[in-house]
DNA sequence: GGGGAATTCTAGCGGGTGTTAGAATTTTCG
DNA sequence: CGAAAATTCTAACACCCGCTAGAATTCCCC
């Protein structure tokens, strides 16, 4: 329940992500064989990953100082280097870490649906898997999301690829709703994209889990997105 | 050196404090004509907030140097000293002015509407205008917005007096729709205030004033918002 | 338990940061 | 014009940054 560490990446339980993109194909530059190196530093590795995203989450790039970064992960800052090759490719990976686990996510969710379901719902089903996996499943999806405008341009530009990908799910999410009718036809679907990614990712600025349960949350969110506000001018609006 | 008030070397008006920060825009600020009024350390220290807005905004408030925005506004570092009393103190100013213009932007427009317009309309003229403000009006609405969570903590709370000002308004103005009847019932409407928040504002990072006019693109989030993308079930669908 | 590799720490370098004091310059105006 | 005030510049201080080399330590396995 309370479990929300990514630490915990225990090597008997099933994994929730993809591997393959934690398992990094260790930095060139390493001594002795050229194998995958013991487990003991890919521990600290990872510790080190995940106070790097909370703490680039928490205090953006620039604000944030390697020093930030080790405190949290209990070591010296010069020892970062030992795993990582400067603070541009920590960033880079977290933020590659961070897209490929909501879209991840978002993927299994729709692949989790059952064939017959509308576009519509399946719709609904990936606007409550992005929050989802932006609210309560790390520090890396929210970070990669908060943080992403701040990297300098060439890690901007190594990410992009994977952004564009996962903006394509979408892209033809939506236009499969609207070729199947569901759509208002007048509807922008570029911007309309693009207005529900900037409300969802804000989401991780001001959502408070205290205040009511996430299930409840996210349901609201895909029906204000796909219905609007305002009430239908067929149905009789039932308030005084 | 005595403790500091550059700021109130102003001759003209007795206020120590912004009497008016939902000035005009200016956007080309032609040093060319000197007709324009205003005392020449004024004018150095618009030039200097200028610059202070697109740098912050451009990249963030720890990416920022002072000689970037010293640069920016054609001077040396140590000059800003004499209009500034810290580089805190001019982001706060920046994001105040900010929020001050989009405040004053959107009650313009609402004030400037006839007394019969029904609430979802002022809704509409709202949305339509803090989206204005926020891409065309200048860069101290899109800082404000950009980089108030990089903002250092006691700068964020001077500030936060004056947000939840203008989310009051927003608050007021749903809660209107909402009892005339005109807004769906079931809708959460702090949320949904939220989303259209986050929605806007995240324009400013994507938003390309050339791929289309900018009135269009307000009417269209503005429906979107009120009405969501989906079509409306009683209307036929005259799509194919 | 010992030896060699893997990992972490220490100490520091070069550079850039916000900030300040005081000199140099420009503006203002009698 | 010329002096006082207003404004800008120069030069530095103290500090912290990302990053590195090499010593010190820990780990792993025979």
């Amino acid at each position: 329940m309370s479990e929300e560490h990514p630490t915990t990446t225990n090597p008997s339980s099933p994994d929730p992500e993809p591997p393959d993109l934690a398992a990094r194909p260790a930095r060139g530059s390493r001594p002795g064989n050229g194998a995958d190196a013991g487990p003991k530093s890919e521990r600290t590795r990872q510790r080190i990953l995940d106070a790097a995203a909370r703490t680039f989450r928490d205090k953006g790039f620039a604000g944030t100082t390697l020093n930030d970064i080790a405190v949290a992960a209990r070591l010296r800052a010069g020892s970062i280097y030992y795993h990582f090759d400067s603070k541009e490719r920590l960033l880079e990976e977290v933020l590659d870490i961070g897209i490929a686990r909501v879209s991840a996510a978002v993927r299994g969710a729709l692949e989790a649906l059952p064939p017959e379901t509308s576009p519509s719902d399946r719709i609904r089903t990936g606007i409550e898997a992005h929050l989802r996996s932006l609210l309560y499943l790390g520090e890396y999806t929210s970070a990669s999301f908060r943080i992403f405008g701040q990297a300098p341009p060439d890690v901007r530009t190594r990410i992009l690829s994977r952004r564009r990908a996962y903006a394509d799910d979408w892209r033809r999410m939506l236009q499969e709703a609207r070729a199947a009718g569901e759509l208002h036809p007048e509807r922008d679907l570029a911007l309309a994209r693009m207005f529900l990614f900037g409300a969802l990712n804000w989401s991780v600025e001001w959502y408070d889990p205290e205040k009511g349960s996430l299930d409840d949350f996210v349901r609201e969110a895909a029906e204000t997105f796909l219905h609007g506000i305002v009430a239908p001018p067929n149905e009789a609006a039932p308030v005084a």
